[in-house]
DNA sequence: TCCCATATGGAATTTTCATTCCATTTTTGG
DNA sequence: CCAAAAATGGAATGAAAATTCCATATGGGA
């Protein structure tokens, strides 16, 4: 019988369940074999589910998923359900109780840190949506899709920006240049008013990059641009200039308004060339 | 009377839910602060407490909590709960199917497109709080903060992740190597078991990603990485290995969660750094 | 083929949770 | 300092979820 089997010795940890969980897939009954299925692709899913849930999605009865998690060595489903929770929070109620109050606004341990980088790429998602970005973006997405040749141009803590345009261009078979040699003389050659070139350029603004657009666009090359500042001397000679905010942390800013910006103006870019 | 103030509109989505919280903070009596304030910092708790738990963590009643996310415009907690919960159920069955047809969105316009793509990096955001990540992310940074020579290696959807690395570790001065040249010859002498590798790859894996650090780690060099699943190669070999979920719109997938902890862990191993 | 052990699904029960209600406290305006 | 309004916390209620129970189905061995 089910009574005495198996030292019902709980999982304490999402590791040990995962371990178990592949060691029984064997020994198990049908449906419950398809609980131990489902729940070890789906495990990110127990925290947020109930049992019918779960139930329903593994294509089981409600009774059978409890037995299941009998048969791993929880009491039931709740139990095998706090484990996942408590994975996900490391959080203690009566010790947050103190911090609800006061807001620490400088990060002290790794986990505040991160936190707080968190918090502020949430600011800055925020800010994005409220930004003028977004009317530009249009019309800068079939400006770049015009392009014979899309040249991608940003130095230091731009480059990432358009490091990863160039790669969602590339996914999507549309011709992008990522220019890696600022600076250079083979640079400007190559870009013909057919081409368009993008360029990323945070405060304190690259000279470099600033000057190899100017020249661009003097030849006639149609010129768009990303900053972080309305005073940025693209704003000059380009004919577009996208805006983000980025909130900084200690000093620091993370990308994140700019790689979401930047990414969807990719995937614009991808699927207005793809319909012309 | 709270009857027919505010036109009780609940929020849809996270961005807005963040807005509202943040547009509130002072017009609320103080018990319902402190709930906004809590919240505020911790949303990533929502989905996984019950209104028990956030009450007490942040210091009133249930019934408080209760009436504070009334007052932000959703009919209960449940409701306000379920608005998290979904973030966590997208890939299931009946999502699954999607897959396929998710293309019209991009035709639907851009600000709708950028709006999604923020959404997307709200929730990278958020699961990066729930993220198993966080208590690795201090023994990576000391692992790493201990090497002679940071090598970063990265290719394709990554490298945008590790040029942004190579960026901010320069300019707090520790000795960082962006790989630029994986699957040459130059590189494997280069490393030795003073230094330290960071990696990161995403599904599908880069092979030559694997296959050079798959050599470091034989060589003895301190292997550390960052990945989007827990089937990543690397966990064979590799001392830790940070995992981050990226929210995808369309079929694409921004960098939010990657680039945040990215950014916080090299802050971390620049400040451990400086400390020794 | 028949019997027994085991597995299964749905209904019944119990527990937990969300929500509302109300008495008490606190704040606001005069 | 007082009255009226608002806010608060705890107890009561209602809803939903977890768990158990039991009748039925299924499969393996005689």
């Amino acid at each position: 019988m089910s009574e005495n089997e198996g030292i019902a010795t709980p999982p304490t940890n999402i590791t040990q369940t995962i371990e178990r969980l592949d060691q029984m897939q064997d020994e198990l009954p049908k449906r419950l074999k398809q609980c131990a299925s489902f729940t070890r692709r789906h495990l990110h899913l127990v925290a947020v589910s109930t049992v019918s849930d779960m139930a329903k999605a593994s294509g089981v009865a409600p009774s059978v998923y409890i037995r299941f998690c009998q048969a791993i060595g929880f009491s039931g489903y709740s139990e095998m359900q706090g484990l996942f929770r408590v994975q996900y929070t490391s959080f203690r109620p009566d010790y947050e109780q103190r911090l609800a109050q006061v807001r620490p606004d400088v990060a002290q341990g790794s986990g505040q840190l991160l936190g707080e980088f968190a918090e502020a790429g949430h600011k800055s998602l925020l800010s994005l949506g409220n930004s003028v970005a977004n009317e530009g973006l249009n019309s800068v997405a079939s400006g770049l899709a015009q392009a014979r040749i899309l040249h991608l141009l940003g130095m230091r803590r731009a480059f990432a920006v358009v490091s990863n345009m160039s790669y969602l261009l590339g996914k999507m078979d549309v011709p992008a240049l990522l220019h890696t040699d600022v600076g250079h003389l083979d640079s400007p050659p190559l870009m013909t008013p057919d081409d368009a070139l993008f360029a990323v350029t945070f405060a304190p603004f690259s000279e470099d990059v600033i000057q190899q657009t100017r020249e661009a666009a003097e030849r006639g090359v149609p010129v768009y641009g990303l900053s972080d500042s309305e005073k940025c001397p693209l704003f000059e000679f380009a004919r577009e200039v996208l805006v983000v905010h980025e909130h900084e942390v200690a000093g620091f800013r993370a990308l994140n308004a700019s790689i979401t910006l930047t990414t969807a103006l990719s995937v614009l870019v991808g699927s207005q060339r793809r319909e012309s």
